[in-house]
DNA sequence: AATATAGTGTGTATTTTTTACACTAAGTAA
DNA sequence: TTACTTAGTGTAAAAAATACACACTATATT
């Protein structure tokens, strides 16, 4: 990320727009920065490319010394290079965002030495963030938004087994709109992409929803042919 | 210069896809190099991005270079950046498409040391591509597919007069299928964004078409809705 | 045992959009 | 005048999208 000192040309770094979904919420993770520039701002997560990395790698290895989880779906977005983006210098930043399920905390690792601390923040409140880290987190947020009506990404965001309120849930988060149960179910059904599983919810106090898993060779069948919201 | 972290010196460059359109066929340019590594083979035209240029600016200044047009609707994709992509060590490369109507040859210019010619190539018939370059020209061509269907760019290829017939001609080469008249014509003129003009074209040797304008404003008044192929 | 509560799960009618399809009109060239 | 070439147009059928409301079921509460 930003953190390093660029009297080079130029400095190529790596951010991370990590979304997450905890069954209520959608959340990024954020760090706290502790050194200057922007010395306890906001920030998103990000290092520097190594020498022998492809730029896939490094932006998993960032996300696992950020979190210690691997396999994690990503996907680069977009290049930010303006001369002036980083107060010291030229730093060319290359965006990707992630989907990721949360359950409890247990993801969290102690991080490196540039931040104070990592937490995860609703998307509808977050703080002022450093650089330009805003714009980059726009037109993340902006990208999984076309991306979920058109490839099964949803599915990152969810456990395997998951209840169709709990994926219309997520497709409304990500939206940022709410649709209607029966025709949700409709089309996503129609997909075809479903498979239905003889188990219920449990933990709940009120009628069990029935759980479903992502069928990855049906949807892999089915290419050539798009789905769309 | 000390170097403090030996991957710092990684080389930054853009790579651009230029598709031209010149009433007939769809072309992309290509230069000849003149150059190991890979001399003699056709590239995409590239340059490594000036240290106070932002990376739009550096995208047009090279096309610029190459064709002597300003002003040109360009838009960055993908970057690539695998460790061995490059034969003589790590090049990251940032790869913008272009759109531009051709006419005549009038926009070739004379040009840098490590090309011997540049040439507009159909689509149809490329020739094998240095580096990963045919990958690059790939993803392209797809990313223009997708957005063709949700964003005015087809008129980018188009001179500012043009025939009903020409622009659905775009259409069906970008898409690469055959569409219907009938059925593009009342979809393409529902958007409301063409401006349909008391003119006619000239120098044919049959019944004229009516000539229409891409009307901004209108398109610009439709924002929130969008159009869709 | 009865009741309250909270979310699950389902069908249909209407409107809109997409698709398939063929002929006449207009202008030019011979 | 005739032959040629492309422009320009409408409709019916099918598919997809939308709007909309209530009974069911499991648990918790009394």
């Amino acid at each position: 990320m930003e953190q390093i000192l660029p009297h080079l040309d130029s400095v190529f770094s790596i951010d991370c727009v990590l979304f997450g979904f905890d069954g209520k919420e959608l959340k990024i993770l954020l760090i706290e920065r502790n050194e200057e520039p922007f010395k306890d701002w906001w920030a998103l997560p990000g290092n520097i490319v190594g020498p022998d990395e492809s730029l896939d790698q490094s932006a998993s290895r960032i996300l696992y010394e950020l979190t210690g989880l691997r396999g994690i779906y990503m996907e680069q977005y977009y290049a930010f290079g303006d001369p002036n983006r980083h107060p010291q210098g030229r730093v060319i930043t290359l965006a990707y965002y992630a989907l990721i399920r949360l359950g409890g905390d247990k993801e969290l690792r102690p991080i490196s030495t540039y931040a104070k601390r990592a937490n995860w923040l609703p998307i509808t409140d977050l703080p002022k963030l450093a650089f330009d880290h805003q714009k980059i987190y726009d037109k993340g947020l902006e990208k999984i938004k076309r991306r979920i009506k058109h490839q099964p990404i949803a599915f990152e965001l969810l456990p395997e087994k998951f209840t169709l309120t709990q994926l219309q849930h997520v497709y409304e988060l990500v939206l940022g709109k709410k649709l209607d149960k029966r025709n949700f179910r409709k089309k996503i059904v129609s997909f075809g992409v479903l498979k239905e599983l003889d188990e219920k919810q449990k933990g709940v106090s009120y009628r069990a929803a029935t759980l479903y898993r992502f069928d990855k060779r049906k949807y892999a069948k089915l290419f050539g042919k798009e789905i769309s919201f």
